[in-house]
DNA sequence: CATGAATGAGCATTCATTCAT
DNA sequence: AATGAATGAATGCTCATTCAT
């Protein structure tokens, strides 16, 4: 699922089991350890001790199967994106309406974020840093991953009801996705003051919005 | 403009000008100068070190104003907060209708996040942190600051329009700022891949979704 | 005496006293504690908790003066080595015959050694190292300062007995001062073995040697 | 060829074969990796898993086979001073002239440190460190080895040209010992600048210095 | 007001070594 | 004989903060 770039000739680190899907149960414990912690402190903040503490290993451990701290955010980032991206899928399949298609999809996204609100805050941490030399490449590459899914959705919906000119897919894609994933914050934030349905409700507005014609 | 709550007991520090409004020279050349370097690397990855280098004064003026690293940190997030409500006001200032209230609300946040991503990467860096410790109350304040201003907005929106049961004006608030916002950093990571324009047009159809009825 | 390159941008570090010469206490202070220590240990066994501990200070202090570990080994290199050649100097200053002036200086160069067995080590230590990446610029450097003021020395020799045809004056001084330096070694390692007399006269006979013609 | 002074009582490990000289293909291919990589970073420098990997074979399997790092390191000594050795006997064989002995040793020896120039480096890093600790038996023992060795054959030559009372022999020997050491060193270093012509001359004519009286 | 030397807790990372299989 | 996962002590380095001048 990830692989280590960082290592260095002649230092033969696992860091991944080159088997994908694969992982030992070692490393999934530290996965799902970095996880919970990074969520709460962000990722920054999260110190390789704690990690290895919470899984119950050694902090060499850590490094023996990740390599760097660096590497396992990557990893946790890219695992988190294919959960979204598969719980978006799972939303979708068998349902053909587009508009249909993109409400359920954003709901989808919308639940995985309420359930996941960990990954939620990780992924922010990490994706608006720095565009320099902090930043991974595995940022804009998971960004653009789930950026472009959104976009097919938008883009099937844009054939179906001929949306004129205006906004270009991408554009709108980027909005839906910023609203859903802002509403999923700010519920975990301000726990309670709105009700999922409430956020549900609000995307489908927007959705519904962007194949309506402007009010006149 | 910024409070020290950290100066303990018997250890006078000015830390803050007494007259609100007025700050010192030294106070502004270090505001500056930690916008900056923040907006690039992110308020963490920022050391007290750069900022006083940047501002051409020793380490120990940076204490001698500010007390600690977290308050001007608190400080510059209340000033860009302020900085976004005036261009809101400005945009929104007499003008009348609702809708077109709201629609320039959101152009005017567009365009302020856009000249200044620094700020919108500093305050999304801050402000989904760790509900816990970490998390400064200045952080929630702010927060609520700007989503209420948002509401308000939409709430006229609402009363005008009538708009039914539907999301509540909070929930749509947010999510209107979300997608603003998250169109806002698409541009600036993939520099020039969408025009402005097309970003304020997304905005705009969503807010028209708020108000029309459901597709039928 | 020596600058730090390593310093990065924005991160102001004293490192070294701009005014050649006129060196901190502390970092005099940190300057012997080093030479001690790695001299018995070895830089690289040599840590930098130790030579805080020794010089009285503490662990940040030795950053802040030099920066990183390695560029106190070069200031040490850097320092032994100006100090081998004012010993040389010294010796040499006045005495007008080449021969005399030739052993005058090895003879020089073995007391120093004798008396300052640390540095040699230390030297020794750092200069045979792999060509590669860990080899600082100051070794070969530094190496190069030496090696020509003996080649200086028997360059004068070589036209006042007008050697003939024989070796290059270079390798002449690097093979006198191999001889020098590990008689200086075997001396400090077999402690009291043999004399200082009879490494004095053993490096005489070597430089006896290049003069006068081979054995018929 | 090597031992394990470490394996600690109850823990029964080979380490190493009984029989002297019968080495597996295992341990072989250890040797020669550990030598290539520690000559050209040093042993501090190297790292078992670098060695491991080298070779071919798991961590585990140095660990079975050498026991420990230092132990290993022991091993390399002696058998590098070994071929030193043979390759100064090879020389000398069958040569009678003392004169012509020492020199076609010493020039065997450059020879030997210009075709392994690791070794050389090997064998003066380990060898000049710290009196106390970290020093192993092993290297005093090897040190002595070779100057006794270069001891013998200066003495011959003392014997028949009747060099008076001066240096002593083994002086003499330390001293042509570090005068052929720097110069191969020096070549490796300054790769090209000097031939091994002028350093095998260099060195002839150090040993003739020491049999003719001196200069008058 | 300002400075800069000093601090020390904290952190990511390395690596020789162990051991169950 | 060999393996490789796991370990943990050790280490170089960072940086917010303090304080005497």
């Amino acid at each position: 699922m990830s692989t280590s770039e960082e290592t260095r000739a002649g230092k033969p680190r696992p860091t991944v089991k080159r088997r994908p899907g694969r992982t030992s149960r070692t490393q999934l414990k530290l996965f799902e350890s970095a996880m919970v912690i990074m969520s709460e402190k962000g990722p920054t903040a999260t110190t390789v001790d704690e990690i290895a503490a919470k899984a119950g290993v050694s902090k060499g451990t850590v490094y023996y199967n990740f390599g760097s701290k660096k590497s396992m955010v990557d990893g946790l980032l890219r695992y988190g994106v294919n959960l979204v991206l598969e719980s978006i899928d799972d939303a979708v399949d068998e349902v053909d309406d587009p508009r249909e298609r993109l409400t359920r999809a954003t709901i989808a996204a919308l639940r995985f974020l309420e359930t996941q609100p960990g990954f939620a805050r990780l992924a922010i941490a990490e994706m608006w840093r720095p565009n320099g030399e902090a930043s991974s490449p595995v940022l804009s590459e998971q960004r653009g991953v789930i950026i472009d899914r959104v976009t097919e959705l938008v883009e099937d919906l844009s054939e179906k009801y001929e949306v004129s000119p205006t906004p270009d897919s991408a554009s709108m894609a980027v909005a839906i996705f910023g609203a859903t994933f802002m509403l999923a914050m700010d519920r975990e934030m301000n726990h309670s003051a709105r009700t999922t349905q409430d956020a549900t409700r609000a995307v489908s507005k927007l959705v519904d919005g962007y194949i309506l014609g402007p009010v006149e």
